[in-house]
DNA sequence: CAATTAATGTGCGTAAAATCACAAAATGAT
DNA sequence: ATCATTTTGTGATTTTACGCACATTAATTG
């Protein structure tokens, strides 16, 4: 399963490269597959070059000294990861760990250098990237600095909703468990906020791990500080 | 003052540029000048291009919804600013504001992007930077989940030592006040966490708001958390 | 579909940081 | 040098999230 081939018109990031140049490339690029808890890339290993997934999820995961996790993300199918070690040449700063049987390419390190050389917009693009994590550590940054738990669990569903529209359902939603890690509360504390939430009609649970928001206005004004439950 | 003539020779960012193009690009860069408390990038608002702080001090400051402040960090000579917007021409994220009297040069944005244009090592330096900041924050953010304060706090010091070999000097301590912000703990907790180390022989306060490293080995342990006080 | 495992819900006691209230010391300005 | 301001130090009290224990419900898996 290892040796699937690779297509990289399927990735925007390539659409100025000539077919001659994606066949190359595409030669010396790798689609490696990975089953559920399965580790894609351990913390301050050597990334090795860009990877694309292409299939399934992964999560990011840190440890603390003492062994807690902490600060947990989402990789989705299209997103870049290893990009960073690229850029700076220094190792993965945490894990890669597969939560669904996944698959990821890898374009390796030198390839990335020529076309960086190359072609400035795939730099920009990478570096657009960059800029895309660094808005969103920032904001988790914010977040983790809130007090109340509650304000906590409104702004972390509301970053879930990633798009600007509003969106009343949310699909494949952590667990608390996740959830406790990315906003560094106890589990326990996370369904308590739930429980706060659904009470005062903002959100319902559905079957099959989504959630639906009943009352985005109250979320976001919970969320703001503006108000308190 | 705000009339100062800028000479890109002094920053190695445009050591590839020839002289007459250095020259061009002098005379559209403007010098501007701040006193202390004096606001130089509002939140959210369009940054015009990359900043370069020539002298003095700014912090970068972040307000919750609450108006608490949060997230604190510091800009010194040398430093860029603005890069972020440059990138994704997205708002900045976040205050700066003047610690002291400060000059820092003004790069328009579209100078910067026929740069990058242009020469994409200058763009290469730029993402560099980007990556530069992101494993700070990653950094600030595994701090924040930490839960003893004292650890924090010895956390916190060893990264206010960015060089890796051994200094026992710091400068220009932030105050307890402004650690309490960096790392979401009350300004109390912080004296009380800097006593705790001070009695312990890891720490000494100096005058002229320097801090003294007694037994940096011992400060480590404590801010990986194999040591407990 | 039963059996197992994972995830969620909830009460209760405790630990620990925030908050409040001042005092003392250090710094900066005139 | 003196005064005003900022920063630091330290008790007493309050708040609140954590940790533990266990029940219940949902999701996997053979």
């Amino acid at each position: 399963m290892n040796g699937d081939t690779v297509n990289l018109s399927l990735f925007p990031l390539f659409s100025e490269l000539g077919d001659a140049e994606k066949k190359r490339i595409e030669s010396v690029t790798r689609v490696l597959a990975f089953s559920k808890r399965q580790v894609v890339l351990a913390k301050d290993s050597n990334c090795q070059g860009l990877w694309i997934l292409s299939s399934g999820q992964l999560q990011g995961i840190d440890y603390t000294a003492d062994g807690r996790e902490a600060g947990l993300y989402f990789v989705r199918p299209g997103h870049f990861f290893g990009e960073l070690s690229l850029i700076d040449g220094k190792p993965h700063p945490e894990h890669i760990i597969a939560t669904t049987t996944s698959k990821a390419i890898l374009i390796p390190y030198q390839i990335c250098e020529d076309l960086f050389k190359h072609y400035p917009t795939i730099l920009k693009a990478i570096a657009a990237t960059l800029a895309r994590k660094m808005r969103l550590l920032t904001q988790q940054r914010t977040l983790l600095t809130l007090t109340n738990p509650v304000q906590k669990v409104a702004s972390q569903i509301l970053s879930l909703v990633s798009s600007n529209q509003p969106v009343e359902l949310i699909h494949q939603v952590p667990t608390h468990q996740e959830l406790a890690i990315m906003m560094n509360l106890s589990r326990e504390t996370v369904t308590r906020s739930f429980s706060v939430l659904q009470s005062h009609q903002v959100l319902r649970k559905q079957t099959g791990n989504s959630l639906l928001i009943l009352d985005q206005e109250t979320l976001e004004a919970i969320a703001t500080g503006t108000q308190q439950l």
